[in-house]
DNA sequence: GCTTGTCTTCAAGTGCACTTTAAGAGTTAT
DNA sequence: ATAACTCTTAAAGTGCACTTGAAGACAAGC
């Protein structure tokens, strides 16, 4: 597989696996006889891996600190663990913070049907909408 | 209240007060005659509840337009309903995305566990520094 | 009256995570 | 064999959200 199908495949654009690469997120990637990277599955679950933590927010320099950590198979087992633990502390408090921040505007939307003066039909597609809205997102 | 009384209690820096201020994030602020900002607790309560959807992820020129949408109270109940319901869907993504990513470093957790060639002693300090970790994020 | 500590504005600088550009090379289609 | 499409590297550029720096004004304390 070349860059651009695993790029199609993963979602992330041709430039970013290559800067990845370079910033050594994804293990270094065989070339072919032309020198074209040559793509196999263990690097699109590598790919996605990075993609996932990313859209976590996760830092590439944490990034970086972990995938090394859990590549040089050494006798790092304490900080590998503490290292999990950190990321996934940071996560929950950002997430806790999302929750809040969600709950906070549920909070808003509510407050407006309480006291908006929209007439009878308007209100009801706003309802529907965002009836819709939650199955959706459910 | 001086800007640094507000920084301190707010947890926002100075500079970035002065900034959501000129990126009209929050209401201008009066001036004292030696032109220096006065903050009252309104002033606080924006300052916090934009210090809260930074933190949840929403951009600047989002919570700009949400807040412009708030502040000019015209007939524009629908596109707040709107933007409200996108923003909720943008974070409610957002924390999936982050409950995806804390369940994969969990599951990498238990892998852990199940293989690693630790002593015994080590093992039960790791697990009890984790429960700790676990209790405290509850 | 001078230092210290606050404030002001405006502009420039920073850090992160890409993204784009430039210049060139190999492969396939007409 | 020329165009079109892919790839390569290295370097420069971009966008966001601040952060820092410069130059100056005002008030309190020594």
């Amino acid at each position: 597989m070349n860059i651009k199908e695993a790029s199609e495949k993963t979602g992330v654009s041709s430039a970013t696996i290559r800067y990845y690469e370079k910033e050594t997120l994804i293990p270094a990637i065989d070339r072919s006889e032309a020198g074209n990277r040559e793509i196999d599955e263990r690097i699109i679950r590598r790919i996605n891996f990075v993609k996932q933590m990313r859209a976590a927010g996760m830092s590439i320099e944490n990034l970086r600190r972990y995938i090394q950590l859990f590549d040089n198979q050494e006798d790092n087992t304490k900080e590998q663990i503490a290292l999990l633990n950190e990321q996934m502390a940071e996560m929950e408090e950002k997430r806790d913070d999302l929750q809040a921040a969600i709950d906070h505007l549920h909070f808003k939307l509510n407050h407006f049907y309480d006291h908006v003066q929209a007439s009878e039909e308007e209100l009801r597609t706003l309802e529907r909408q965002h009836q819709e809205k939650l199955d959706q997102d459910k």
